[in-house]
RNA sequence: GCCGGGGUAGCUCAGUUGGUUAGAGCACAUCACUCAUAAAGAUGAGGUCGGCAGUUCGAUCCUGCCCCCCGGCACCA
């Protein structure tokens, strides 16, 4: 089977978020471990670069937008290398391909008769020079120019016709899979019932210059969303399709989508009606995280809790990184993170659990063994192993490995071969060997989380070498 | 108000699609110190699984009511 994951595309106006990373991370275990598994993925993320946000921020930083953007998508491609992940693209909204697919994506939307003019009236403010949801006032003024009074505008603008697509909507949120966790199914499903109103999908050009314009209609622009939600299918190539990707992994393939919790009302509703609409197969399946949050409070550079990704790969490394984010934050649920947790986790598992062990059993091995082990034949994981990674349950998949770490320190102290080896020289040798056994096992079902760890553990196996510490111990601050 | 999530060891959190001893890390106590990252290991103690009632041979897990915390209730993505 082919498979096709795909994240969310952050908004190019900062820098990345640890939310981002968790949902990049999920995604890149799930791509590694199919692959392990032998199928064949498609992973695919990148960057959302469009609509009056970013060119207000270009502009406030003093740059050209296209500088700006070109600076942020950057930040999040240094990622890949900071996080070690194993993308097959990286689509910018700004790509004239993607610009050329939303465009055919809304030909073929207004060809189905989905999209129409109708007028939009909202309250406007000039100083931001945009649209502002009642949610965002306070005291029913702009919190950015309070001073100014906001207009109440009208203008044409085009609708998309979600209210059509209610039955089919509902059929496809009846199939179990479709969206994961399964009380998010319900929340969308409720949301569908209560009935849907077709929702705008531009803006005129002079109030949203930067983004993509509308086909056969100069004076509009799309809005943000309905570009950047083509990106799915864009980096895949439709709709030309030169290479066979779309076919290969999206028509053919089984397709995922992994988002944060906020997202289902696009993803799972708006998105699927928009594919519906062009007779595009809808997405296989949607899976949404939680988010992250630190000593209870939502992260903001005003409270001062902000832990960006480069931080931790920074002080923990990266593979250490992708444990914490992997194992430690629950998939579905909110995380509280601080950095006492971090240091707490790191500490423990890594230091003391993962990387002690693989200290002890590889200086007995190195020091007793005339040679290296034979390695295990690849395949053979546990099922439980497989059906928690199917599951999305990360953190249980590694649960798993842990408990192997325990068992094997358990059996170092009870057996004592470093005991044994002084009285008993094959049997000691023996012993160190079916544990260097274990360990190359333990390394193999890291493979999708720890990609550079699995690597040093089985070099270290095969060679029958202690390797450098895998985990320095943090340095107490006094 | 409606919908949803959470309330599990001193602390931070997993888990249980009802079934003999509910798990981890930290902290604490004990053992060991010969293999291992000047520090790792093992063992143990510690929980009326938010409250009350019900269903059941049996409920932390199901049902009802109540209390506390958090989130959502459409064009910010």
């Amino acid at each position: 089977m082919t498979r096709y994951i795909t994240t969310t595309l952050p908004y190019v106006n900062a820098d990345p978020h640890i939310g981002f990373a968790v949902e990049i991370l999920q995604a890149d275990a799930l791509a590694r471990g199919w692959r392990l598994r032998g199928e064949e993925v498609f992973f695919s993320t990148g960057t959302d670069e469009h609509g009056q946000k970013i060119l207000q921020a270009a502009e406030k930083a003093g740059k050209g937008v296209q500088e700006y953007v070109d600076h942020y998508a950057g930040e999040v491609q240094k990622l890949k290398d900071a996080l070690a992940l194993s993308p097959d693209a990286f689509i910018r909204t700004t790509d004239p391909k993607h610009i050329a697919a939303a465009q055919e994506l809304w030909r073929r939307g207004e060809a189905a008769g989905d999209i129409y003019k109708k007028s939009y009236t909202g309250l406007y403010c000039v100083g931001c020079e945009a649209y502002k949801t009642e949610k965002e006032l306070v005291d029913g003024k702009c919190t950015v120019h309070p001073a100014l009074v906001l207009e109440e505008i009208t203008e044409e603008n085009y609708f998309f016709k979600f209210s059509k697509y209610q039955q089919q909507l509902l059929a496809y949120l009846a199939r179990e899979e479709s969206v994961v966790p399964e009380w998010r199914r319900a929340e969308a499903r409720a949301f569908v019932e209560a009935g849907l109103e077709d929702f705008s999908i531009s803006r005129e050009q002079a109030r949203l210059s930067w983004g993509v314009p509308v086909p056969g209609d100069d004076t509009q622009v799309m809005y943000v969303w309905f570009d950047a939600l083509t990106n799915y299918i864009s980096t895949l190539g439709w709709p030309d399709d030169t290479q066979g990707n779309f076919k290969k992994f999206w028509e053919e393939g089984k397709t995922l989508q992994v988002a944060g919790k906020d997202q289902v009302r696009f993803q799972s509703l708006m998105w699927q009606a928009m594919l519906a609409s062009v007779g595009i197969k809808m997405t296989d399946q949607i899976f949404y995280h939680g988010f992250i949050n630190s000593g209870g409070q939502k992260m903001s550079k005003s409270v001062g809790n902000v832990i960006n990704p480069y931080d931790l790969v920074e002080k923990y490394g990266t593979d250490a990184t992708r444990y914490m984010l992997l194992r430690h934050v629950h998939p579905t649920e909110d995380t509280d993170i601080t950095w006492e947790r971090l240091d707490d986790w790191y500490t423990a598992n890594l230091v003391n659990g993962l990387g002690n062990l693989v200290a002890r059993v590889m200086k007995l091995a190195e020091t007793h063994l005339p040679e290296p082990v034979a390695i295990p034949e690849a395949g053979a994981f546990p099922e439980e192993y497989w059906r928690t990674i199917d599951a999305f349950e990360f953190h249980h998949a590694m649960d798993l490995v842990w408990a192997r770490i325990q068992k094997l320190d358990e059996r170092i102290t009870n057996e004592e071969p470093f005991k044994v080896i002084k009285e008993d020289a094959p049997r000691g040798r023996t012993i160190i060997a079916e544990m260097a056994v274990e360990l190359y096992w333990i390394a193999r079902m890291l493979n999708p989380f720890m990609p550079h760890v699995n690597e040093v553990i089985k070099t270290a196996v095969k060679e029958n070498k202690k390797p450098e510490n895998l985990f320095p111990r943090l340095t107490p601050i006094a």
